[in-house]
RNA sequence: GGGACCGUAGCUCAGCGGGAGAGCGCUCGCCUCACACGCGAGAGGUCACUGGUUCAAUCCCAGUCGGUCCCA
């Protein structure tokens, strides 16, 4: 809007508050809306904005109580001033740029010489040297010792300055002399409060030179100025030398000028005071960072301080509340009639008293956020409920704008943490790793996105990658793989739904009869304890992995699988205790989900229920799970025995290129009673998985068949005639040669006497059990090659 | 200059003292009655380098090399 026509110093301060309201109403709704598009379950109606009527009353009480407690101050010290905004910002606000530029060699004369005749400074900016009131050098550099206390003349200017010891002064650049401009360097500043030094201001508002600049250089702009500075000592030989030099130098981050450092009041906040109980505060894990790494770059700012300037020359924001009488007095109050009666009580009169123009930095109303949202400084019920509030979401570049000053306010005015913990999210980054950028033009609109592969894909992206520590490259294949993922549940569905798998009123997950069932109860268990911990503890990628494995490679992949003939041909009760366990654990991933996947899974929680039992409640508003005691140890034991009996038998095959559609019959043999049983219960489901036609015990295995080891059981393949023997030979023998590796790795291990001693009895004991049953796997395929080899 | 982080499968990244993992990509085979945005089976890694601690190191410590970020 600065930019814009006409400009706000011609609209007038009215008509470009309305403006700029206008504004807001207009575009302050984008943000919002993405939230809303992504589905954010906010409290909408509590929106609030920094100028609301509510929130400008805390700002006044907040400036004037921090002012009358002496926290509040008005000082003339440097500040960063932009001159093309016309305003003081914070440091925060200045972007340092690494730059190319050239380092001057000036040559002062000395007025008393001794050996030397002139002192050499060098600068990165000629024109600030118009207003140098001394030359420092080092208190121990010999070469200069006896030059301290002299005086040399400020060329162009014709000033007579004196040349200083100051540790600012570092000996190993250059001559190790250097330059002080007190009113246009931080630095020169400290050094000019050490040694009283003049502060000669040559910059006006728009950092032209001004009357305190010679003659010659007055009006003209600062880089005119350094190019007629230059020019000119040139002339007066007295340049030494210009070097190639890279520096930096400060940019307004929202004006891209370069930044003057410039001489001005300013009101400014007491922040080392309050940062004390605010650094207490995190030291003491009132407040804790997640990850926790972060609380060292807050300590690290925290305790460099510097005060914070607070006063904006704009004209839009919280107007700061403070009255000049006509000598300059300040009143601070909190409005003008408290202002008028304090200037009456202290001028004994009513006295005319003008308004300070400036307003205060968007951060210092930020800051209040926390309880100023909340009623403050009423004591409403939502401040009792909410004040201290849980969770601050934000990025690691906002922990000093607003993360740190918010500990301060709600520490100084609540005297309680404004949250219990501040959790850093990690960067979205574009896919080349690069932050995003409008300048760039990398940046990715999370709603693009979100039209294109669903904004519950984009939600879990986004959680999945969401490791701690670690930023975000955004690749559009993962979201394809998570659009890909809601598909998939939204298919399962319909086979449940065609399954008529619905919920069933009384149905007790630790009440189910059929293993697989109760194998599946235990799964569920399982995959909330990691979800619920995963998001307990912040580590979203955890919870969303664990979700994504549970929901395609648990439950859909097997679990479904596995029920198939139960729902086609098992008995009625198995049939409706399956299907109701089915709906169950579908109900759980649908709540487990929802974070997540808002939208698809609401979605599906009101279409699972159209044939079954009503549902109490939109799933939102459903209990989060609490399951205790489903899982079996039997059950897990049972079925992962069928897995991987079916694994085995597919792996094969694949291996020996047993054509997918041929229907082979399966022999097991030296099976024991446990394998027997096991297979013969569930029989219909492994033939269905592994495509047999037959499967039975014989514990002689006929000659050319495939064999598989599977604890203490032999699987066989009857397939003379159909398979390579050489091929399947080859197969064995590299069995063998991996299990013989295993074993080998094991005895040099269990080998070694100090393992065996000084290692866990429970180590050395799982070391020696896996020996053992790599030795019978061995011995298994030995003989099953020497059954092989027999028929060669 | 101060501080933080990262080098693990082709790519993007988990793991973090005792048997190397995922997603995508790749190879092979499948339109198997929810799903080809799918199903099944595979290939692929001296866990950057060098030392140290330890019975044991991808994991802990020190250093080196390479990369990123914040602050001055």
């Amino acid at each position: 809007m600065e930019t814009q026509q006409p400009d706000r110093r011609t609209m007038g301060r009215e008509a470009f508050v309305k403006r700029v309201w206008q504004w807001k109403k207009e575009s302050g709704g984008t943000i919002i809306n993405q939230l809303k598009r992504l589905g954010a379950s906010c409290d909408w109606s509590r929106e609030r904005f920094t100028l609301d009527d509510g929130l400008s009353r805390a700002v006044v009480k907040v400036f004037v109580e921090l002012y009358r407690d002496g926290l509040i101050y008005k000082d003339k010290r440097l500040v960063n001033w932009d001159p093309k905004l016309l305003t003081a910002i914070s440091d925060l606000e200045v972007q340092q740029v690494e730059t190319k530029g050239h380092l001057w060699h000036f040559k002062y004369p000395i007025k008393q010489p001794g050996k030397k005749k002139y002192i050499v400074v060098a600068t990165t900016r000629p024109e600030t040297m118009l207003g140098d009131t001394a030359v420092a050098v080092h208190p121990d550099d010999k070469r200069w010792k006896n030059y301290v206390g002299k005086t040399c003349i400020l060329p162009l200017v014709g000033r007579e300055i004196p040349i200083i010891a100051d540790d600012y002064a570092d000996p190993e650049q250059g001559s190790g002399a250097v330059k002080i401009t007190p009113a246009h360097d931080f630095n020169d500043f400290e050094v000019g409060r050490r040694h009283d030094l003049e502060l000669i201001n040559i910059f006006d508002e728009h950092a032209v030179l001004n009357e305190n600049a010679p003659e010659a250089y007055q009006g003209l702009d600062r880089y005119e100025a350094r190019k007629r500075v230059v020019a000119d000592l040139e002339k007066e030989g007295l340049v030494e030398k210009i070097d190639d030099h890279a520096h930096t130098v400060p940019y307004g981050d929202r004006s891209n000028e370069v930044i003057e450092p410039w001489l001005t009041d300013q009101w400014y906040v007491d922040a080392e005071t309050l940062a004390r109980p605010a650094i207490k505060a995190v030291e003491d894990g009132d407040t804790v960072f997640v990850p926790k790494n972060w609380d060292k770059t807050y300590f690290e700012w925290m305790r460099n301080i510097q005060p914070w300037c607070i006063s904006r020359q704009l004209w839009w924001g919280h107007q700061i509340p403070a009255w000049y009488g006509p000598d300059g007095e300040i009143f601070v109050a909190f409005d003008e009639a408290e202002a008028n009666a304090l200037a009456k009580k202290h001028y004994g009169g009513a006295t005319k008293l003008k308004r300070d123009e400036d307003v205060l930095d968007t951060w210092f109303s930020s800051a209040l956020w926390p309880f100023s949202t909340l009623g403050w400084p009423d004591e409403t019920p939502e401040l009792q409920r909410y004040y201290k509030t849980d969770v601050l979401v934000t990025g690691f570049d906002i922990i000093f704008f607003w993360v740190a000053r918010m500990m301060m306010m709600g520490l100084h005015f609540m005297k309680e943490v404004p949250f219990h913990t501040v959790y850093i999210h990690a960067l979205v980054r574009d896919e080349k790793g690069q932050k995003m950028s409008k300048t760039l033009g990398n940046v990715i609109d999370p709603l693009e996105l979100a039209d294109v592969y669903g904004a519950d894909a984009v939600r879990f992206t986004l959680a999945a990658m969401a490791a701690q520590g670690r930023d975000i490259k955004l690749s559009t294949s993962r979201i394809e793989g998570y659009r890909n993922f809601a598909t998939k549940l939204w298919n399962a569905a319909r086979f449940a739904e065609m399954n008529e798998c619905v919920s069933a009123a009384d149905f007790d997950a630790g009440q189910v009869r059929q293993t697989v069932n109760r194998w599946i109860a235990g799964e569920t268990e399982r995959a909330t304890e990691a979800v619920t911990q995963g998001i307990e503890a912040h580590r979203y990628n955890d919870a969303a992995n664990a979700l994504y494995h549970f929901v395609w490679h648990i439950f859909c992949d097997w679990y479904l699988e596995l029920i198939k003939p139960l729902l086609n041909e098992g008995d009625r009760e198995a049939q409706s205790e399956t299907r109701a366990t089915a709906a169950w654990v579908f109900d759980q991933i649908l709540i487990l989900l929802h974070p997540f996947m808002p939208f698809i899974t609401e979605e599906l929680w009101a279409r699972m229920a159209e044939h079954g039992l009503a549902r109490h409640n939109m799933l939102i508003l459903s209990d989060w799970p609490a399951l205790d005691g489903l899982q079996n140890e039997a059950a897990d034991a049972e079925i992962g025995w069928v897995m991987q009996l079916v694994t085995e038998v597919r792996s094969v095959r694949s291996e020996m290129n047993v054509p997918p559609g041929a229907r082979i019959p399966l022999i097991i043999a030296g099976a024991n009673d446990q394998t027997k049983k096991r297979a013969t219960y569930h029989e219909d489901t492994i033939k269905r998985l592994a495509r047999l036609d037959a499967l039975r015990f014989d514990n002689d295995i006929p000659h050319g068949a495939v064999q598989m080891i599977l604890n203490e059981a032999t699987i066989a393949l009857p397939l003379e005639g159909v398979i390579d023997i050489a091929a399947e030979c080859d197969r064995l023998n590299r069995e063998i040669e991996k299990v013989g590796a295993e074993i080998q790795k094991l005895d040099t291990k269990l080998a070694n006497e100090k393992f065996v001693a000084r290692a866990p009895e429970h180590v050395v004991e799982e070391q020696r059990e896996r020996k053992a049953d790599a030795e019978a796997t061995a011995n298994k395929l030995r003989q099953a090659l020497d059954r092989l080899e027999g028929v060669a």
